[in-house]
DNA sequence: TTTGATTTACGAATAAAATCGTAATATTGA
DNA sequence: TCAATATTACGATTTTATTCGTAAATCAAA
């Protein structure tokens, strides 16, 4: 059996990566300021984890200016399901209908959302 | 603003609050059984983070005869949404739509459990 | 009753994550 | 040029989470 090595970010790491992936990229005071939208943090505080996140390998960064440039260095999609895989497993016994369900009964979900699901749904069907 | 005090479970918190769910109580024994068949762990290691999930409120318990009985205090449900939220804010950029087809999209779920989902999406519609 | 097994309590060690102060370096614009 | 500002590097501290050894208490069976 190989031993994987599980790419892990922690809460702080994957706000910063949700910041990147909504920007392409981004310098660390973008991110901060974005971050401060809704949390506490210094600023030094914020360069520090997305330094670790470099020398983890979940980013890269272009130094050529003197303000560098991070980018994530990992797969959103991957990343999603690696997170809702292992909340699927931990809370809702192994079962995604389960955790679906759930997610849809707390009711802020648009029409339109509700019938886009629905495609999706007749479509992997049909693939059945 | 009231200051709520967020309660959250850790990673390894949230694995033994599974197995009292499932069990509806357990002692540690049993806990650490279950969780043994999918990670390594001491028994004692078992045992502390129990002890410490009762300080923390996570879990009560019944300590009438020597082997206590753990009973989880959080609401599973509760648990499940806040989690959930936690992720669908963090990794898909608030859109509980997004996350479910995303999960879905992994073709893992079978076409009676999609059929209950097109059941409760029809539900939720008639009531918009 | 004594021995062996099980369980709890406790505390300490380790590990991992997050926070932040300070200094050095670069940049900009007055 | 020089002062003010912004940024990075670095290291130390703090906080939180995890792991486990050891001893005391309880229990059950021989």
């Amino acid at each position: 059996m190989e031993k994987v090595k599980q790419i892990k970010p922690t809460e702080s790491e994957l706000e910063i990566l949700a910041v990147l992936w909504a920007n392409e990229n981004a310098t660390v005071r973008t991110v901060h300021e974005e971050l401060t939208k809704t949390k506490e943090a210094g600023y030094t505080t914020t360069l520090k984890l997305m330094q670790i996140m470099h020398e983890k390998g979940l980013v890269t960064r272009n130094t050529e200016s003197k303000t560098h440039i991070y980018t994530p260095a990992l797969d959103k999609e991957k990343t999603q399901t690696q997170f809702l895989n292992k909340i699927i497993t931990n809370l809702f016994a192994g079962s995604s209908a389960n955790m679906v369900m759930q997610a849809l009964g707390g009711n802020k979900t648009s029409k339109e959302e509700l019938t886009q699901i629905e495609e999706l749904i007749a479509t992997l069907k049909a693939k059945k």
